[in-house]
DNA sequence: GGAAACACTGCAATCGATTGCTAATTGGTG
DNA sequence: CACCAATTAGCAATCGATTGCAGTGTTTCC
């Protein structure tokens, strides 16, 4: 395999003519592979290109075709500002994604923006570098994204979904997943209740309010909330303070998401509380770390590689000029062993 | 806040030109904010496009000023096809590298190549897309990197150094990291050894050496490697095969990663071995998550972000025609409860 | 009063590939 | 031999923004 000195660079496609003897035009035909080039001449183009390792601008490429092949994949980070990037369920979401689009030749463009105005999505949108984009969360932007969804179709948002909404949502009923959580704490004869979590975005709000449902009217039940942030760094002093006030006053934790139900269990158990038996902790979201622990996590799952197909779906369907609804799936309780 | 009527959308500076009365020139020199143009004029057209909601094509403009501001993550599945990625360890990477990249003002295009050919590394840094690009891990891809950093400099690799390499990497000292956590299990009495992870590629390849070479001459010790895959699906089963394989017959493992780690201290759990009393086990790369199992991972630590900041930092370096040389962080052990 | 300096703005070329239309060649047919 | 259809290739406009250079006013200074 000894390669020959490699020939000159060649920069565009007016030199490759120039080399083969034809014009800009035919080699442009001739490397689509097109048929109306004479099928020698294409290749041997084809043959001049690949020895001189010669690939067309993909930027020319884009602005004359108008499609570039990009999804934009934005992460608004609203309420949540201390929030990483690095977050798992952020990161497993987008890796599915990720999966998803590359296996249908997209290329993917990771945006994470704090928003500081109102035009963050429009920035992006606009920018005429994107077939189309997914939102990951809704943080506490829905109007935004709202506005946004009204002039530009190929837009996805995980997310809740509101009754009468523009934009084009994925993700599970909420209040049914806080609702499973909070009855399988109920049913293992839990009665003092905490939630930990955020409610200033709609979603954990959502799953908060599925927990005051299934135990309200329960005479002797007890529902406390402790807003919990999700930066992990702050997440263990907050979760220690929020066990700190309680007690041994609680039996049963709901939590917002399987980051925090992981903490929380770390902190008990450092405080020498026996989980499930002293106290019960569901999760939420079922990450794949949730088998992994010790004990494994009983919590809501929100099937997150379905998730991204279906937004991935949608997208397509919508880039190509169709309509695709929203997708509300349905959560599931994934008994193991931590309640 | 009602918003007039929106004004006809504007689709390119010509048509603003137009209706600001001057030429496409000034209102691209406007935009950029350049004193060339009259305060006056400059504001005027300025507000003219917030009032029409007018953003500049990003194709146009990359394809006339040839940088894109884009830099291309890859990763490459060489050996390890069946590697999601969402790997936790890819994305805690990723995700330090998007919040490093996205600060300075970088986008961030994400490739997951399965190399079936040469040439997947060429195609992504010739595409002209890029202004650099960043590759996690080597997988069993050296080669083609190293064909490829020769004449592309902006390129910069996560991974192990050879001696004479022409790539850039960023990485940990691997076979010191493999040492310290042999060490550590010697130090604890330990005497029958496992290693557990595949050394098709070179980082982990080199991990099992540091291990060998500090168990080496010591005559009472004994040291088994293990293949073991990160794909998280087939990891637990092979796991369970190594330890029917072992049998009780080892006292100490030292795993390739935190995920292969978290899953063997699962599966030991499961069948009544106490970690770390009679099977102690070390991780490798000091995940987030390393912290919140239990019991708390002892693990060998790269530090990801400060990784993430050096490729980053020498990718610019790059980019601006300077030369960076490759990183080699020292490992650091991270004694926890599990070893 | 005239020349020189200065501040803006416009013109038109450019980045590199794509594509509708036209032109040239060939072959076939009546 | 003339005419038509089918192939194949070239020409030039186009996508939308940027920027060097030239041109027009205006101010300043001698």
């Amino acid at each position: 395999m000894d390669d020959v000195k490699k020939p000159v660079k060649i920069k565009n496609i007016a030199e490759l003519a120039r080399i083969a003897g034809v014009s800009a035009g035919t080699v442009s035909r001739a490397l689509a592979d097109k048929s109306l080039v004479n099928k020698e001449t294409r290749e041997r183009i084809q043959a001049l290109a690949r020895e001189h390792g010669f690939r067309p601008n993909q930027m020319a490429r884009r602005l004359r075709t108008q499609q570039t092949g990009v999804i934009g994949v934005v992460i608004p980070l609203g309420h949540e500002r201390r929030q990483h990037i690095s977050d798992p369920f952020f990161m497993t979401l987008f890796g599915y994604l990720a999966d998803e689009l590359t296996e249908s030749g997209h290329d993917l463009m990771l945006s994470r923006v704090i928003p500081g105005d109102e035009e963050w999505l429009d920035r992006i949108v606009d920018s005429g570098m994107l077939d189309g984009a997914l939102v990951i969360g809704q943080s506490d932007q829905f109007e935004v994204i709202e506005r946004v969804a009204e002039h530009y179709r190929p837009l996805v948002v995980w997310g809740s979904h509101r009754a009468g909404q523009k934009q084009c949502t994925v993700g599970v009923d909420n209040a049914a997943g806080g609702a499973l959580a909070a009855r399988r704490l109920l049913a293992r004869g839990a009665k003092r209740l905490a939630f930990f979590g955020d409610t200033h975005g709609p979603e954990i709000a959502e799953r908060q309010r599925g927990v005051e449902q299934a135990t309200a009217g329960l005479a002797d039940v007890s529902l406390a909330t402790f807003p919990t942030h999700l930066a992990s760094d702050e997440m263990a002093s907050q979760i220690a303070g929020h066990l700190d006030a309680v007690g041994d006053a609680v039996d049963g934790i709901v939590c917002a998401s399987d980051m925090i139900a992981m903490t929380t269990i770390r902190i008990l158990h450092e405080r020498g509380f026996a989980v499930p038996e002293q106290v019960a902790v569901t999760g939420f979201d079922d990450l794949p770390l949730a088998t992994r622990m010790v004990p494994q996590l009983t919590t809501v799952k929100q099937d997150i590689a379905a998730g991204a197909r279906a937004m991935v779906d949608s997208l397509r369907r919508r880039i190509a000029g169709e309509d695709a609804p929203s997708t509300i799936m349905q959560p599931e309780l994934v008994q193991r062993e931590s309640a």
